[in-house]
DNA sequence: CCTTCGTTTCGTAATTTTACGAAATACGAA
DNA sequence: TTCGTATTTCGTAAAATTACGAAACGAAGG
């Protein structure tokens, strides 16, 4: 027997989005996807102050959360918002201030 | 000396927010401030399904975040959001989106 | 003054997050 | 196939988050 779920859908998915966000360096990288269409890890990395190991796993977050995605172009990476979900949470941001 | 600091305000404010409310009971407490006016503590816990110690633990935070505030008006406390605060949160949140 | 009510703080435990360097992986080029 | 480049995964450690019940607290009422 499944327990009732307190917590809806939306605020759930709402939540997850945020938690996605709450490290400034994923909001950086966000952003900068946001404002230029694509970017390779490599060159975050040179960017950002962090180990490019724990990058990989700020954007691994990312994906997991569903706002960005990767595509493999050899040798290199290249990371894009993925539209679909960035739509989504705009949407639910947007609807909870509101 | 000062280190130089790679984030923004805005992006580490961002962040914040955004960390605030990456639980969804907070998703949820803010939800209901944000149509009803107040609430109290005790009213939360009520329909929340979590102990009375961890609710004030996220009201604390979400205290600490600068998105609600709290007003005593004994025995109770009121929560309300901070309406400066939320205001800002919004219009970080849009302009990160748009 | 002592009790009660509503709430928070304390003590504690389990889990998650953040971070790093070393090692592993994947792939194209030599 | 071996090498070099780009990136991730592993192993690990420190710190933060989430959760609970018990205890403490502050104010009003008896």
């Amino acid at each position: 027997m499944e327990v009732k779920e307190f917590y809806s859908t939306e605020e759930k998915q709402l939540a997850r989005f945020a938690k996605a966000l709450s490290h400034p360096v994923r909001i950086y990288i966000c952003d900068l996807l946001s404002k230029q269409t694509c970017c390779y890890s490599g060159d975050l990395a040179e960017e950002v102050p962090i180990a490019r190991s724990t990058l990989s796993q700020h954007l691994k977050e990312l994906k997991n959360a569903g706002l960005i995605q990767g595509e493999i172009t050899p040798p290199k990476i290249k990371y894009c918002l993925n539209k679909e979900n960035w739509a989504m949470a705009q949407k639910l941001f947007t609807e909870f201030f509101k």
